[in-house]
DNA sequence: TTTATACATCGCAATATTACGATAATAAAT
DNA sequence: ATTTATTATCGTAATATTGCGATGTATAAA
């Protein structure tokens, strides 16, 4: 037990799920905030900007890479992070999908 | 350490955060479109529907129930389930906030 | 070549989540 | 009153996540 049974659910919502999962970390929703507003590619003034460790950034940072929504590239002896636009964008249609699907007023509530 | 610091982030990020982690599981992805589908209350037909045991949807109920997404009349000896609208709709928008601001091509990626 | 800087990765401890059996609580049915 | 059905809650084992120090790697600077 403790592990989620990912087999008895559709491809849909377990990529749903994943995809909400990354974003799931307010140290994650922050990194991108910080990047959009920079409206560049930004290093590590997020270990200045946000509390955290090096070590712990470069983690939040890879889990955010891992689903393509940022992307890095090394300038010099730093990266170079940025969103992806097109996998943003994707993501984004994915969320509208979900949620603005008609909810009809239920009987009972 | 192992603990989430919740405390160097903004009440914004928290928030997203949050209401991120309660979707980011693919039992509730299914229970959530299970509830919106049957355009009706629902008991433990999850029970049947999704393969877990009624220990754990109840859980999950419990956490969907918690962000006021969803709302449990009892009726008779069972408890029926639904959407609320009103919720539904604000964290629809919080997410489009989110999502929908501009993000802008950057300099080096 | 040595040193410094910027990141990534490893390993670990603390904490959180997931799942479920057992049991309690409640209401309908007998 | 007893039994049955439906849900909630408790306790616990298995697994996952979070955070960080230590260490490795690659590039730039000296």
């Amino acid at each position: 037990m403790g592990l989620t049974k990912s087999e008895i659910f559709t491809d849909e919502q377990n990529r749903l799920a994943s995809l909400f999962k990354v974003l799931a970390h307010p140290a994650r929703v922050a990194i991108l905030q910080y990047i959009i507003n920079q409206k560049a590619c930004i290093c590590n003034d997020l270990v200045e900007e946000l509390g955290l460790a090096q070590a712990t950034i470069s983690q939040h940072l890879k889990e955010l890479k891992n689903i393509g929504i940022i992307q890095g590239t090394i300038e010099g002896k730093s990266v170079c992070y940025c969103i992806d636009e097109n996998v943003w964008k994707k993501i984004q249609t994915d969320f509208n999908t979900f949620f603005n699907q008609e909810v009809k007023v239920n009987k009972c509530c």
